[in-house]
DNA sequence: CTGAATCCGATTGGATACTG
DNA sequence: CAGTATCCAATCGGATTCAG
Protein backbone atom coordinates (compact mmCIF):
# COMPACT_ATOMS: atom_id res chain seq x y z
CA UNK A 1 0.00 0.00 0.00
CA UNK A 2 1.23 3.42 -0.85
CA UNK A 3 1.00 6.13 1.73
CA UNK A 4 -0.72 9.30 0.73
CA UNK A 5 2.22 11.10 -0.65
CA UNK A 6 0.81 14.58 -0.52
CA UNK A 7 0.84 14.55 3.29
CA UNK A 8 4.59 15.01 3.26
CA UNK A 9 5.45 18.68 3.64
CA UNK A 10 6.76 20.14 0.43
CA UNK A 11 9.36 22.13 2.35
CA UNK A 12 11.55 19.14 3.10
CA UNK A 13 13.52 19.35 -0.10
CA UNK A 14 14.00 23.12 -0.03
CA UNK A 15 17.45 23.13 1.58
CA UNK A 16 18.54 20.99 -1.31
CA UNK A 17 17.33 23.51 -3.83
CA UNK A 18 19.27 26.18 -1.95
CA UNK A 19 22.34 24.02 -1.91
CA UNK A 20 22.22 23.42 -5.63
CA UNK A 21 21.90 27.16 -6.15
CA UNK A 22 24.92 27.67 -3.94
CA UNK A 23 27.34 25.24 -5.51
CA UNK A 24 26.17 24.09 -8.89
CA UNK A 25 28.25 23.66 -11.99
CA UNK A 26 30.97 21.33 -13.05
CA UNK A 27 33.77 22.83 -10.98
CA UNK A 28 32.24 24.43 -7.90
CA UNK A 29 32.58 21.51 -5.50
CA UNK A 30 36.03 20.42 -6.69
CA UNK A 31 37.36 23.96 -6.24
CA UNK A 32 35.78 24.44 -2.86
CA UNK A 33 36.90 21.09 -1.53
CA UNK A 34 40.40 21.66 -2.74
CA UNK A 35 40.56 25.00 -0.98
CA UNK A 36 39.22 23.42 2.19
CA UNK A 37 41.88 20.73 2.09
CA UNK A 38 44.59 23.31 1.51
CA UNK A 39 43.32 25.63 4.23
CA UNK A 40 45.95 28.22 3.38
CA UNK A 41 46.17 31.23 1.10
CA UNK A 42 46.64 29.99 -2.42
CA UNK A 43 47.51 31.85 -5.59
CA UNK A 44 45.28 31.85 -8.61
CA UNK A 45 47.68 29.99 -10.85
CA UNK A 46 48.42 27.35 -8.22
CA UNK A 47 44.74 26.76 -7.78
CA UNK A 48 44.28 26.40 -11.49
CA UNK A 49 47.04 23.82 -11.63
CA UNK A 50 45.47 21.92 -8.76
CA UNK A 51 41.96 21.85 -10.17
CA UNK A 52 42.57 20.89 -13.71
CA UNK A 53 41.80 21.08 -16.47
CA UNK A 54 39.74 24.10 -15.46
CA UNK A 55 39.97 27.21 -17.61
CA UNK A 56 40.89 30.65 -16.30
CA UNK A 57 37.45 31.92 -17.09
CA UNK A 58 35.67 29.24 -15.11
CA UNK A 59 38.00 29.47 -12.14
CA UNK A 60 37.59 33.24 -12.02
CA UNK A 61 33.82 33.00 -12.23
CA UNK A 62 33.52 30.44 -9.48
CA UNK A 63 35.94 32.22 -7.17
CA UNK A 64 34.03 35.47 -7.57
CA UNK A 65 30.84 33.66 -6.76
CA UNK A 66 32.30 32.05 -3.66
CA UNK A 67 33.66 35.39 -2.58
CA UNK A 68 30.27 37.06 -2.83
CA UNK A 69 28.77 34.24 -0.79
CA UNK A 70 31.40 34.58 1.90
CA UNK A 71 32.93 31.17 1.34
CA UNK A 72 36.35 32.42 0.29
CA UNK A 73 38.38 35.62 0.64
CA UNK A 74 40.38 37.37 -2.04
CA UNK A 75 43.47 39.42 -1.31
CA UNK A 76 45.32 41.41 -3.93
CA UNK A 77 48.99 42.30 -3.51
CA UNK A 78 50.20 45.42 -5.30
CA UNK A 79 53.28 43.79 -6.74
CA UNK A 80 54.91 43.09 -10.05
CA UNK A 81 54.15 40.47 -11.12
CA UNK A 82 50.74 40.71 -9.52
CA UNK A 83 49.79 38.25 -6.81
CA UNK A 84 46.30 37.37 -5.70
CA UNK A 85 45.63 34.95 -2.91
CA UNK A 86 42.41 33.15 -2.20
CA UNK A 87 41.58 31.45 1.05
CA UNK A 88 38.70 29.49 2.43
CA UNK A 89 36.70 31.22 5.19
CA UNK A 90 35.42 29.71 8.42
CA UNK A 91 32.01 29.44 6.83
CA UNK A 92 33.51 27.63 3.88
CA UNK A 93 35.47 25.32 6.15
CA UNK A 94 32.32 24.39 8.01
CA UNK A 95 31.34 22.48 4.89
CA UNK A 96 34.24 20.12 5.33
CA UNK A 97 32.55 17.26 7.22
CA UNK A 98 29.76 17.19 4.67
CA UNK A 99 32.13 17.21 1.71
CA UNK A 100 34.35 14.61 3.36
CA UNK A 101 31.35 12.37 3.71
CA UNK A 102 30.52 12.97 0.10
CA UNK A 103 34.01 12.09 -1.08
CA UNK A 104 34.07 8.95 1.04
CA UNK A 105 30.76 7.77 -0.34
CA UNK A 106 32.02 8.27 -3.84
CA UNK A 107 35.23 6.36 -3.20
CA UNK A 108 33.34 3.47 -1.63
CA UNK A 109 30.58 3.22 -4.21
CA UNK A 110 32.07 4.32 -7.48
CA UNK A 111 32.49 0.71 -8.51
CA UNK A 112 28.89 -0.13 -7.78
CA UNK A 113 27.46 2.55 -10.01
CA UNK A 114 25.89 1.57 -13.32
CA UNK A 115 26.84 2.75 -16.82
CA UNK B 1 54.55 31.18 4.15
CA UNK B 2 52.81 29.26 1.44
CA UNK B 3 53.42 25.58 1.14
CA UNK B 4 54.43 24.30 -2.21
CA UNK B 5 51.03 23.63 -3.57
CA UNK B 6 52.05 21.25 -6.31
CA UNK B 7 53.12 18.63 -3.77
CA UNK B 8 49.50 17.89 -3.01
CA UNK B 9 48.35 14.92 -5.07
CA UNK B 10 46.04 15.96 -7.86
CA UNK B 11 43.87 12.93 -7.19
CA UNK B 12 42.34 14.30 -4.02
CA UNK B 13 39.56 16.14 -5.76
CA UNK B 14 38.68 13.36 -8.17
CA UNK B 15 35.84 11.84 -6.16
CA UNK B 16 34.25 15.25 -6.30
CA UNK B 17 34.43 15.33 -10.06
CA UNK B 18 32.79 11.91 -10.11
CA UNK B 19 30.12 13.10 -7.74
CA UNK B 20 29.30 16.10 -9.87
CA UNK B 21 28.99 13.82 -12.87
CA UNK B 22 26.66 11.59 -10.89
CA UNK B 23 24.21 14.17 -9.62
CA UNK B 24 24.56 17.42 -11.43
CA UNK B 25 21.77 19.65 -12.59
CA UNK B 26 19.12 21.69 -10.91
CA UNK B 27 16.85 18.87 -9.82
CA UNK B 28 18.98 15.77 -9.29
CA UNK B 29 19.66 16.15 -5.58
CA UNK B 30 16.16 17.35 -4.67
CA UNK B 31 14.62 14.37 -6.46
CA UNK B 32 17.00 11.87 -4.96
CA UNK B 33 16.67 13.22 -1.46
CA UNK B 34 12.93 13.24 -1.71
CA UNK B 35 12.89 9.61 -2.78
CA UNK B 36 15.22 8.72 0.06
CA UNK B 37 12.95 10.39 2.57
CA UNK B 38 9.92 8.64 1.13
CA UNK B 39 11.62 5.24 1.00
CA UNK B 40 8.60 3.68 -0.64
CA UNK B 41 7.43 3.07 -4.18
CA UNK B 42 6.14 6.32 -5.56
CA UNK B 43 4.24 7.08 -8.73
CA UNK B 44 5.54 9.43 -11.36
CA UNK B 45 2.82 12.01 -10.92
CA UNK B 46 3.13 11.99 -7.13
CA UNK B 47 6.83 12.54 -7.43
CA UNK B 48 6.28 15.41 -9.79
CA UNK B 49 3.90 17.02 -7.34
CA UNK B 50 6.39 16.56 -4.52
CA UNK B 51 9.37 18.01 -6.37
CA UNK B 52 7.89 21.09 -7.91
CA UNK B 53 7.86 22.94 -10.09
CA UNK B 54 9.80 20.36 -12.07
CA UNK B 55 8.64 19.58 -15.58
CA UNK B 56 7.74 16.12 -16.81
CA UNK B 57 10.65 16.16 -19.16
CA UNK B 58 13.21 16.90 -16.49
CA UNK B 59 11.79 14.42 -14.02
CA UNK B 60 11.79 11.70 -16.65
CA UNK B 61 15.34 12.43 -17.68
CA UNK B 62 16.67 12.41 -14.14
CA UNK B 63 14.82 9.24 -13.19
CA UNK B 64 16.18 7.43 -16.21
CA UNK B 65 19.65 8.55 -15.29
CA UNK B 66 19.27 7.38 -11.72
CA UNK B 67 17.91 4.09 -12.94
CA UNK B 68 20.89 3.47 -15.18
CA UNK B 69 23.18 4.26 -12.27
CA UNK B 70 21.38 1.87 -9.99
CA UNK B 71 20.14 4.50 -7.58
CA UNK B 72 16.45 3.93 -8.23
CA UNK B 73 14.27 1.17 -9.65
CA UNK B 74 11.41 1.53 -12.11
CA UNK B 75 8.45 -0.80 -12.19
CA UNK B 76 5.75 -0.63 -14.84
CA UNK B 77 2.26 -2.00 -14.17
CA UNK B 78 0.32 -3.11 -17.21
CA UNK B 79 -2.86 -1.33 -16.26
CA UNK B 80 -5.23 1.26 -17.58
CA UNK B 81 -4.54 3.94 -16.69
CA UNK B 82 -0.84 3.08 -16.68
CA UNK B 83 1.04 3.09 -13.40
CA UNK B 84 4.77 3.37 -12.96
CA UNK B 85 6.43 3.24 -9.60
CA UNK B 86 9.89 4.41 -8.75
CA UNK B 87 11.77 3.48 -5.63
CA UNK B 88 15.13 4.27 -4.12
CA UNK B 89 17.59 1.37 -4.01
CA UNK B 90 19.87 0.36 -1.16
CA UNK B 91 22.72 2.05 -2.98
CA UNK B 92 20.68 5.21 -3.28
CA UNK B 93 19.69 5.07 0.36
CA UNK B 94 23.30 4.82 1.39
CA UNK B 95 23.60 8.45 0.34
CA UNK B 96 21.22 9.50 3.07
CA UNK B 97 23.69 10.43 5.84
CA UNK B 98 25.64 12.56 3.41
CA UNK B 99 22.57 14.31 2.08
CA UNK B 100 21.20 14.77 5.59
CA UNK B 101 24.43 16.47 6.54
CA UNK B 102 24.15 18.64 3.49
CA UNK B 103 20.58 19.68 4.27
CA UNK B 104 21.48 20.45 7.87
CA UNK B 105 24.40 22.62 6.86
CA UNK B 106 22.18 24.54 4.52
CA UNK B 107 19.50 25.10 7.16
CA UNK B 108 22.06 26.30 9.67
CA UNK B 109 24.03 28.57 7.37
CA UNK B 110 21.56 29.88 4.82
CA UNK B 111 21.30 33.13 6.75
CA UNK B 112 25.06 33.63 6.83
CA UNK B 113 25.51 33.43 3.09
CA UNK B 114 26.21 36.59 1.13
CA UNK B 115 24.26 38.08 -1.80
C1' DC C 1 -1.34 8.54 -16.29
C1' DT C 2 3.18 8.29 -18.18
C1' DG C 3 5.59 9.55 -20.95
C1' DA C 4 8.01 10.97 -25.92
C1' DA C 5 8.82 14.73 -29.31
C1' DT C 6 9.65 19.25 -30.53
C1' DC C 7 10.80 23.97 -30.15
C1' DC C 8 13.10 27.44 -27.92
C1' DG C 9 15.69 30.56 -24.81
C1' DA C 10 19.10 30.67 -21.13
C1' DT C 11 23.13 29.07 -19.13
C1' DT C 12 27.44 26.64 -19.07
C1' DG C 13 31.81 26.04 -20.25
C1' DG C 14 35.90 25.61 -23.53
C1' DA C 15 39.34 28.01 -26.74
C1' DT C 16 41.65 31.84 -27.88
C1' DA C 17 43.47 36.40 -27.85
C1' DC C 18 44.57 40.39 -25.39
C1' DT C 19 45.96 43.59 -21.21
C1' DG C 20 48.11 45.88 -16.94
C1' DC D 1 50.58 36.64 -13.07
C1' DA D 2 45.86 37.37 -12.99
C1' DG D 3 42.72 38.39 -15.11
C1' DT D 4 39.13 40.44 -19.19
C1' DA D 5 36.87 40.00 -23.72
C1' DT D 6 35.08 37.47 -27.36
C1' DC D 7 33.38 33.73 -29.87
C1' DC D 8 31.35 29.44 -30.03
C1' DA D 9 29.38 24.72 -29.01
C1' DA D 10 26.99 21.91 -25.95
C1' DT D 11 23.93 21.29 -22.45
C1' DC D 12 20.09 22.60 -19.49
C1' DG D 13 15.69 23.28 -18.72
C1' DG D 14 10.88 25.26 -19.59
C1' DA D 15 6.52 25.19 -22.45
C1' DT D 16 3.79 22.90 -25.39
C1' DT D 17 1.93 19.26 -28.11
C1' DC D 18 1.06 14.54 -29.10
C1' DA D 19 0.50 9.35 -28.12
C1' DG D 20 -0.31 4.66 -25.94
Amino acid sequence: MIKNFSTIPAGIACPMVSFVNLISGKWAIPILYRMIVIDEPVRFSDLQRAVHPITQKELTRQLRQFESRGLVTRQVFAEVPPRVEYQITALGKSLRPTLDSLAEWMLENEGRLGD
